[in-house]
DNA sequence: CGTTAAGTTGAAGCGTCTCAAGATTGGTGG
DNA sequence: CCACCAATCTTGAGACGCTTCAACTTAACG
């Protein structure tokens, strides 16, 4: 078990109670299918926050399903710098590879406390051998992933900061609504302005600056933990147009 | 069949003769199941120097595996900018995605002629029927895919131009290397500094300052339809430490 | 209420972009 | 073989966006 982790002491979350089971990698399946996956998924770990998951360079012989918080994943460069590839909500894979003995190319680290959802190899083979259907949405799940990467990609190669900004917002906006979450009041935002500016590829002195501007003109607020969105038109007018 | 592209008339190449298949996808296998998969490859196109292999938002219920030259792919911003994604290279596959009806995300332009080979869903069906260890192959091609995508936004959003070139030119190298291309030697090399300038996310009169100041120092030389490597100890200098 | 982490602001400098003119290369036809 | 053309690459000058460093302000938390 992964530095920092704790086991958690059943009772564990049930699938099917589980908010978020209708974005996680075992669906999609009969309810009553969901009883026998639910037996294979090994455990629950909780981390708190700012905790790691796991670094660059593991190889933990698992795969989780972030079932509750946020998680930061990232990549450091040798000049110290770190490039936040995704930020992952419930429902998201992590640490998943073809082949568990792979080592990880990328860390992450809990915005949030977090709970996981833990498969171990032999989990993973049992379920793709008994529910074929769940390798299909395996790749579904990795080909969405690559594709937000092409997503960041292209706008941190080719956009300005503030369009960058705007995106990268819109990108979590819209993974919130998905989740449920009512983007039309302040909401709970553990990112802060670093993490946001290495997603995006800037520094946070200039983030801020670019940020108060938004401010200014009422169109999203993201400090201290809090998110607001005043104007979501506005931001994507930003984030496709650039004004 | 896409625009631009023609079928190849048989005699095509074949599987056993071809020089890349330990890298393509259907790779690993008996030299004996060649054969059968080979049968299940509906056709070979041969498309043009600077022509669209697919657009963004096209559907084509096919994927290619790229027998022979090289291939850009990329994604349009708004604002007409455009990010190179990736330059594929023989054997690398191309518009995998798990539902054939999914559109495409990004686009892809011919640099030199190239000769792609051809499986429609019915022929993916049979060969992930016939040969399981197949899917695998394909969990691991989506996996290094999306390693590389990840790799590259980590230079683009965190590094100075002079570091993004000299990675993507290792990166390129490496991967040329691989499929036996002798860098010690000036090659062939089907990429303009606009080309290179859009993959890593600068201007092209600002790639060509910093393309010359390398020349100058004796390390590469890329103009022209030519790439020489003339001290890569210093190019991986260069991409590591920034010096 | 004090302490610490997080965000803000100013001033100066550097890296990268833009625009525009000029040079080099490779290809084509005379 | 040479002249010409188009595409590609180069170079300069000025402007702009973003970074750096450092001081200051604000919010969160016990």
């Amino acid at each position: 078990m992964p530095n920092g982790h704790r086991i958690k002491p059943p009772p564990h979350t049930h699938c099917t109670e589980c908010p978020v089971r209708k974005l996680a990698w075992f669906e999609p399946g009969e309810e009553d299918a969901l009883d026998r996956r639910e037996a294979l998924r090994t455990t629950q770990y909780i981390v708190p926050a700012k905790q790691p998951v796991y670094q660059e360079g593991d190889a933990p012989r698992e795969v989780y399903t972030l079932q509750s918080g946020w998680v930061i994943q990232y990549k450091m460069l040798e000049n110290a710098h770190r490039q936040v590839l995704n930020v992952a909500l419930p429902g998201d894979l992590l640490a998943f590879r073809p082949n568990l003995d792979t080592p990880l190319d990328h860390a992450a680290l809990t915005a949030t406390e977090v709970t996981l959802c833990v498969f171990n190899e032999h989990s993973i083979h049992r379920l793709l051998s008994e529910f074929p259907e769940l390798t299909h949405r395996l790749f579904e799940i990795q080909s969405a992933q690559a594709a937000q990467c092409r997503r960041r990609l292209s706008y941190v190669g080719q956009a300005p900061a503030r369009q960058r900004i705007a995106m990268f917002l819109l990108d979590l906006i819209e993974r919130l609504s998905v989740r449920g979450v009512d983007i039309s009041q302040p909401i709970s935002f553990p990112l802060n302005h670093e993490d946001i500016a290495d997603a995006v590829g800037i520094t946070p002195v200039h983030l801020s600056r670019i940020s108060s501007e938004m401010r200014g003109l009422g169109i999203v607020d993201c400090r201290y933990n809090k998110l607001t969105v005043r104007d979501i038109a506005r931001l994507q007018s930003l984030a496709h147009a650039g004004i």
